[in-house]
This record gives C-alpha cells, sequence and structure tokens, in this order.
DNA sequence: TTGAAAGCGCTAACAT
DNA sequence: ATGTTAGCGCTTTCAA
C-alpha cells in the first residue's frame, strides 16, 4: 500500500496530527517540527490521500466539467482552459460527454456530485425547471447558458451577430438567410436576437431558415435552401456549419464570395485554414473557461450569496469568404 | 449534507451493513429486505459515496488521462473515446494537459495515482526510465509508446507510412522530402522507421528534414526547406503540418499536387475540408483509446501479469493533395 | 440472513 | 506547540 499519514508521522516522531497541521497551517507548528515533518514527507514520496481528506473537510479538490461533445473544437477549447485554471488553483478536473443528450447531462452531474466541489455545465439542453433541479445536486456554474439564481460564465453571441450583421450591411448586402442551429440553444436564441435587433436596424431583408443539425452534414442541406431563397450572403449558426456550406456551394458552382457571401461562428483552427478563409466571429471560449472555474472557486470561498453572471466579448473577424454583392463592386 | 448510507437504513429499519450488501453483493440479503432497502435508496435519491467506498475497498471507479495536449484533435478524439468506454464501465474520468511538458506528465500522474484505478498516458515525451518511475506509481497503460513491462495502446504508424510510400512510389514519385516531428516522439520514430523500410524497397531518394514543431507554423516552415530539396512529394508528419505546408506552398505558387504532392497523418476531421483534401492516414484514435481503457481496467480486475500490448491498424486515405509528379501524368 | 464494530486515511475538536 | 480521540461514509470481518 502507498505512504500515509502515520508512516510520515512515525519518521518524524511526532504524531498524525501534527503532520497534518504541518501540511494544512503550517503556522500551527513550530517552525523546527515542521522542517522535520516536511522532510520525512519528501523523503517517504508523501501525497495526501484527497479521498479522505474530503470526507472529513467535504471539500473534495475536485471539479466536474459535463460538455455535449468532446469531439467539438468549441468545447475542447473550453476544456483545455477549465484545466488549466483548475490546475492553477490545485484542483483536479472529471470530465463527462453528454452525447448532445439533455437527460444525460442531468445524470452526469449527478454521478459527478459526490466527487466535486462543483461542476461547469457547458451549453445545457436541458429545460430551465430540470436545470434547476440539478442545480440542488452540487454547485453549478453554466456556460453559455443563462438561468436565474446560477452563476454562469457567458460569451456575447448577440453582439457577435450584430457586428456580422453591420459588416454584411455595410458591404452592401440586402437580402440575408440565417442558418438556424437547435432552436433550443441558449447561443442560437441569443444569436438570433443579435440577428434580428441588426437585421431591423439596418433595413435588411431575412431569411429565417432550419433548424439544421449544427454540423457539416446540416451546412450542406441548408446550403441548397439558402441558394434556392435568393439571398446574397448566408449566416451559420457556426463554422462547422458554415464550412459545410463552403463546400456545397463549391459543388454547385456558386464562387463564394463572388456569388453569395458566408459567415460562421465560433472561430474555430481550421476557419482561418480552409479556402477562402472564413469571416467568422471569435469566441472567448478561453476566457469563459477560466472564469467559469473562477465563479465556482470563488463562490465556493466566499460562500456569498451573489450570483455573478459574466458575459465576456466576442469579436468579428474578416477574412475571406464576405465580399460586397454583385452589381456592387467597386 | 446529502443523504448517507445511515438515512437509508433508517428508513429501511435495517442495519447500514444490509444496506451496503443490498447495493454491493445483493445475493447476500433475503430478496424481500433487498427490496426494502432499494425501494428507501431510490426514495432518498441515495448515491454512495465513492471516496468513502474507495478508503476500503482500494478501488475508486476513476480513471485519469494526460494527455499533452488538448488542444489537439488527435488528443481529444482519443479522450472522447476513452471517456465513453469508461462510463460504459461506470468509471469517471479525470484528465490532464501536459502542455507538452514531459516533466508535468511526471507530476500529472502522480497527483492523479491517489484517486484513480490507473491513468492512460499518451504519447508520453518523458524517457524510459522515468516513465518506469511513472508506472510504478499507479497502473499505468501507455498510448502511443511502446515500453517493456507496461501495458499500451499502440497505433500502427510504421504501416500507414508503408502505405504513403507505396502510393507515392505507385504514382511515380522518386524523389520525396519527410518533414520530421519531434524526434523523441515515439510516433515519429515510428513513422520514420517505417518510411525507410519502404523507401528502400522502392529505391526511392528521400531527404529527411526538421524536426520541426508538429504545428501549423512547422509547416509554413518547412515548406520552403521542402520546396528548395527540389523533392515531387512532401510527406509531413501529421495533418497540422501539412495543412501549413499546404499554405505556403499557395503562397508560394506552387501548384498542389500538380507541382508537388503533400501528405498528412492522423485524417483529423479538416484533412478532408481543406482544398484540395489532404491525402493522409487514419489513425484509429477511438480504438485505441477504447483498447487503453479495456487494458486498464481488465488487468485491474484479473491482476494478471502479462503485459499487453495492442496495436490498431492505420489506414491510408487518398485525397486530392497526391497526384503523377510533373511529366509523369497520364 | 442480519447486526455490531472495526477501520480505511485523514482533519478537527479537545486536552495537555 | 503537540498529542489524543472522535468521526467523515463506507465495507467487511466476526458474531449471533
Amino acid at each position: 500500500m502507498a505512504v500515509t499519514i502515520r508512516d510520515v508521522a512515525r519518521r518524524a516522531h511526532v504524531s498524525v496530527a501534527t503532520v497534518s497541521r504541518a501540511l494544512t497551517s503550517p503556522d500551527l507548528v513550530r517552525p523546527e517540527t515542521r522542517t522535520r515533518v516536511l522532510a520525512a514527507a519528501t523523503e517517504l514520496g508523501y501525497q495526501p490521500n484527497r479521498a479522505a481528506r474530503g470526507l472529513i473537510t467535504g471539500r473534495t479538490g475536485n471539479i466536474g466539467i459535463v460538455v455535449p461533445d468532446l469531439g467539438n473544437p468549441f468545447f475542447t477549447g473550453v476544456l483545455k482552459a477549465v484545466q488549466a485554471r483548475a490546475a492553477q488553483a490545485d484542483h483536479s478536473v472529471f470530465v463527462a460527454d453528454s452525447d448532445e443528450d439533455p437527460v444525460a447531462e442531468a445524470k452526469l452531474v449527478h454521478a459527478m456530485a459526490k466527487q466535486v466541489d462543483g461542476v461547469v455545465l457547458c451549453a445545457p439542453g436541458l429545460e430551465d425547471s430540470r436545470l434547476h433541479e440539478v442545480a440542488a445536486a452540487t454547485s453549478l456554474v453554466l456556460l453559455n447558458r443563462r438561468l436565474p439564481g446560477v452563476p454562469a460564465a457567458l460569451m456575447d453571441s448577440a453582439g457577435g451577430m450584430g457586428a456580422v450583421v453591420d459588416h454584411l450591411a455595410g458591404l452592401g448586402h440586402r437580402r440575408i438567410a440565417y442558418l438556424n442551429g437547435p432552436r433550443t440553444s441558449w447561443s442560437n436564441q441569443e444569436r438570433r436576437r443579435g440577428l434580428l435587433t441588426a437585421v431591423a436596424r439596418h433595413g435588411v431583408d431575412l431569411t429565417d431558415l432550419g433548424p439544421f443539425a449544427p454540423r457539416y452534414e446540416g451546412g450542406l442541406q441548408a446550403a441548397d435552401l439558402a441558394v434556392a431563397a435568393d439571398t446574397t450572403a448566408i449566416i451559420a449558426y457556426n463554422d462547422i456549419m458554415a464550412l459545410g456550406v463552403l463546400a456545397r456551394l463549391r459543388d454547385l458552382g456558386v464562387s463564394v464570395p463572388g456569388d453569395v457571401s458566408v459567415t460562421g461562428f465560433d472561430d474555430l483552427t481550421y476557419a482561418a485554414l480552409c479556402c477562402p478563409p472564413l469571416t467568422t466571429v471569435a469566441m472567448p471560449v478561453a476566457r469563459a473557461g477560466r472564469t467559469a472555474v473562477d465563479l465556482l472557486l470563488d463562490r465556493l470561498g466566499s460562500g456569498s450569496p451573489e450570483v455573478p453572471q459574466v458575459v465576456a466579448e466576442t469579436r468579428l473577424v474578416v477574412r475571406g469568404t464576405t465580399a460586397p454583392p454583385r452589381g456592387r463592386e467597386r
């Protein structure tokens, strides 16, 4: 078996309590003793058993994150930041993949609940009431979903969409199609909200298509409808769909951005690498991931009753898939 | 506080021992009692505390995975499969990102050791001796790294590379450049091994370039050298580098596959989406991830002394970046 | 078939 | 400043 606190105590000629104190509240033991204990600990390669510690303190030193799809770079971007921030705070992280299944989301959080101090739930598809139940099981922080009473790290999708429409309208587009993602998704709702506002502001004509699966195949399928709708610009729910749109348009012989402009959302790595490179909206995934962890850990520490919902800015990234519509080139 | 085994015991009018038995070894209690206990448990929404259980049984029901970079789709592909397989076996998973730092790899495994039944270490950069030390800390399974005495889930990079060279030689290429990834990486060593064998077999001329960082920027940088080397085909260490190569060649006005053929390795999603779509080698990441988990769990269960090292097949995916060299078109 | 009790590794009163 | 002890939630002897 591994080395326990008792081994260290024996070796340092002190009681286990002293060892515990030397490690967790150093100023409670005489410096001399502390040194001796620490030495013994290192010599034996002692690592306290966090599970045992957690049993007493109620704090596990772990956090959980559940995402809809680990195959989606957007969520692994969040995950990377979450695990990095957690590591800084000396916390370990549990991951779970709900496979886009709302029911699984709830189950996974419950399964984790006992082993973590809190969980970051990313873009949950769960309805509000069920989400509140889940929030009762553990400390919860939502990412890209707003729910009264639950802290959240949000990204300003609506604002990003506003920037997209401003850009397109500025180029001279008057007829725009939006390719919806999942209706229940908070992100889609926000994007649509920003879209409607901006479209009204510019007096631009909007064709609302979908919903489509937020994947490559969804984009393939959506492209035909968008072309039929006879618009000069296509705003896809996200980059992956936009890539599908691009591929389908190429097959159809529709030139981008000559015949039609296309935009995505998320700024995934390969949005910059496809050709033409995709005009899109950069989402602050890393920042939001860090914020989520901070929210979780701060609240645990301070038991304060406030419920912060932090929204991070998005940013339009203009690349090669947008240009003035035909007849408006200069 | 949450509901404990004691609450269930009280409610079912039995001792805690009986509750424990009803849950973990059902055939040790009278069916009638069992039903009563189970009912009480569900009514209270009881979830056993795994940490406490682990304290006694020595099994945590958790496994760990440490990867060099969560931003790399290759590793998140493995992660997705690992977490899915673990979930099937009712295990939770800890993730950690070593940020490509070998020292961090060791630290992370040690930090996890107490909370997991074993860990999957992906493509570690650690040297053999240090790796053996790490293996002593917990049950270890290596992914894409072979080490005597340690079970491993491997992918047949050498074989994949053989297929690439066969393909290229078959098209008529006689001068090929290989863009090395990190020298210490087992995958690069394997790819190179497969390459040398195949190249000798075909009597093809090889220019060995690098090592380069296995990233987009590495590809950008490598492309110039490859062009200067005056070869008709470029084999990149992986897809990301290949994408960099493609971009740089485009800037240079070198046409692909007209002037030069390019291949990658990994078959990431966007290898199919770039243009022209990339000829590459599909790595069985999901299969390897599952295998790694199975290896871990099987060994834990059966304490058998055998050390399986399972290698999964790779597969050449021919797409648009390879063609006969100039003067050999038909 | 069930219960009482010991104890996993650790921390937090309570003593000293 | 340090030691003794109870006990976190659970499983597992050992008795009954």
